[in-house]
DNA sequence: CGCTGGCAGTCAGGCTCGACGAGTGCCAGG
DNA sequence: CCTGGCACTCGTCGAGCCTGACTGCCAGCG
């Protein structure tokens, strides 16, 4: 009731011109199929996301076109069963996929096609009207996770290697202040810092000078270890507030950076009837476990191109249900984005927009950068 | 299986003096219950809570420790049923709290315990260890999940009023810039903004005094307009710069901090067998729009007290099954959080722990600011 | 040799039926 | 006013049954 229902959704499968370069390591080696094998597998998978139900010989022969009986696409049915890539629910059932069965299906599926065009300027608008980085990056989660009915994440560019812009030291009571800090691409971090007693106005603008002079332009990454030798070349006056100021960047700026972790969409998840409660909830909590999703969704997207992951081919036990697609895109330093949805989503359109929205985000964000 | 496993949980359910003065407006002219039938209320109300089954005579008397037979309690059920506070989801099922019937039980539940020692600590620890006011309001949404075991809600103070102690613009890149407005409450804005091709570094040093002179100090919610009147009176070299720093605040600034709201612990609402699945799901989708979601809360905590609504209570349709524990925290001006659950909750349990860390997160920001 | 139709076998899902048990309302008696 | 007893109502659970959707295998055909 919830996916798949406002348009009819036609796959485009083209028939690969060869077994096709598995560019994803090859876990084992993968007889290649001969062709008749590779429409069936095609038809049950196709078949199988659209409708949600397993598929009989017949329904292979109907919506794959084939000119032979049911009988004989039983027999290739067998032999696909043997090879593990597709699997009864019970006997007397149809076949449904296995996660090998849809690797297989994603591996050829080398698709270039674009967006559409209403799609594509929905996300063009919606990326251009973002005010800051911060707000770009939600609302790509939010147009990501429209165009596909998914669980969307965008993680920010880390900003390890940003080098900074400013460094300033706003007084907002007497005894705190604020450290800011901003990096060459558009983030700001910002500090509470609590100030000895005796501090005054005077000592902060020395200290802003201090700043001024030695952390601006450097990499946000070294901050903390630079303000450390601040200290120790400061005179005495001074390094109480340096001190504190020091103390404040302890956790690491870089960190923070890779916990900014943008989801949209939970709710689609829980439209999904393919989910038990209990796995259900367990996706929900890791998803709420930011800096476990950003390391995800950062190792995921190594490669250049975008990446399917399916089932358990996920590291994370919670996650064998469920499928990730993602891609990185290029700032300064690779931020990724992508969506998780139950194995058996329409991967054809998720890849196109996985890419689509990546592409227009790096290009909003180098456009805002030229 | 998931909640109210760790512990016993004993309601220490106190006789209220009176009828109770009711400081919630009284809908209707409540009919001040016979002691018995309030002993009868409550004892169901609790049980209900505790086992999430309808609870019969027989169980009643048990639980509160009655010296009357079944029979009475039956009679005194049907009295409750009569007046709306208790109802059968079917003929010989045992009684379940309606919404009143919860508003009656909540009203005499001016409960005054503090949260016990070791998760005050955890509640202490935690904020504690914030290194900004967003980190620390998230990490108060965190930990009143995990108290409660609730959706929590975490609203930063509007800070519409909040003045503005710091204007800076800094370049990025040639062609823009980051516009930074950090307010006296330590919440920082940043706009960017898109500058003129022709703007030298000098263009922006004259824009920076410019900013200095005439916004600092200001509130938050005049800063557009200020910028308007700056345009007016500019040079004409400034102005271009001048008209797109205006620009980049034209959304408003106080609208962007009132949706600032921190959501956590959706996964419990998953756990609960209460929801049918395509409730949970309205839920969750009302969970991603925090505009709503901020006007909700606030609105919500106009009073000074913690407020409850229940169930229908709720003026959001889809939150006709679940309540909403809230209370909100002053700074310089007010913010609020609270939780969302089942109207099968334990409002006992969370109206403590709502209060408990209302109470420590506004300690925590007053301490930071003196 | 590959394809086909036919046939028997398997099994999940849905339906009905009946027994069971929890809980109620009412009533007559103390 | 309280109480025990009794008749009644329903939801739940399990057993038994049928149906329909598949499959695997096999013998025959081109």
């Amino acid at each position: 009731m919830t996916a798949s229902e406002d348009q009819p959704l036609q796959l485009t499968v083209r028939v690969p011109s060869g077994p096709g370069e598995a560019d994803v390591v090859a876990e084992e080696p993968t007889a290649p199929l001969d062709d008749r094998k590779l429409v069936v597998l095609r038809a049950i998978v196709t078949e199988y996301i659209a409708h949600g139900e397993p598929v009989g010989s017949k329904r292979v022969v109907e919506a794959a076109g084939l000119d032979v009986s049911p009988a004989t696409v039983r027999n290739e049915m067998g032999a696909l069963e043997e090879l593990g890539l597709i699997e009864q629910p019970h006997t007397s059932a149809g076949r449904v996929p296995t996660d090998r069965g849809y690797r297989r299906f994603v591996d050829d599926l080398r698709t270039g096609a674009p967006l559409d065009d209403p799609r594509r300027e929905l996300v063009e608008e919606l990326l251009g009207s973002a005010h800051d980085v911060e707000d770009l990056l939600a609302k790509t989660s939010s147009v990501l996770s429209q165009l596909t009915r998914l669980v969307s994440l965008v993680i920010a560019p880390a900003i390890d290697a940003a080098r900074l812009k400013l460094v300033e030291l706003v007084s907002l009571t007497p005894g705190s202040a604020l450290l800011l800090l901003v990096a060459d691409t558009g983030r700001v971090d910002k500090r509470l810092v609590e100030l000895p007693a005796a501090t005054t106005e005077a000592d902060l603008d020395r200290v802003r000078v201090v700043l001024g002079e030695h952390v601006r332009g450097h990499r946000l990454g070294e901050v903390h270890t630079v303000l450390g030798e601040l200290v120790e070349g400061a005179p005495a006056d001074l390094r109480e507030v340096l001190v504190a100021v020091r103390d404040a960047t302890a956790g690491g700026l870089a960190d923070d950076g890779l916990h900014h972790v943008f989801v949209g969409g939970q709710a689609a998840l829980v439209g999904e009837e393919t989910f038990e409660r209990d796995q259900l909830s367990r996706v929900l909590q890791l998803l709420e476990e930011r800096a476990t999703l950003a390391r995800l969704l950062a190792d995921a997207t190594a490669d250049d191109d975008a990446v399917v992951r399916i089932g358990n081919e996920n590291q994370v036990e919670d996650l064998h249900a469920t499928s990730l697609v993602a891609q990185r895109y290029q700032l300064v330093t690779a931020g990724s984005l992508g969506v998780l949805g139950p194995t058996r989503m329409d991967y054809a359109r998720v890849l196109t927009a996985v890419r689509a929205v990546a592409d227009q985000l790096q290009e909003t964000l180098t456009d805002l950068s030229s």
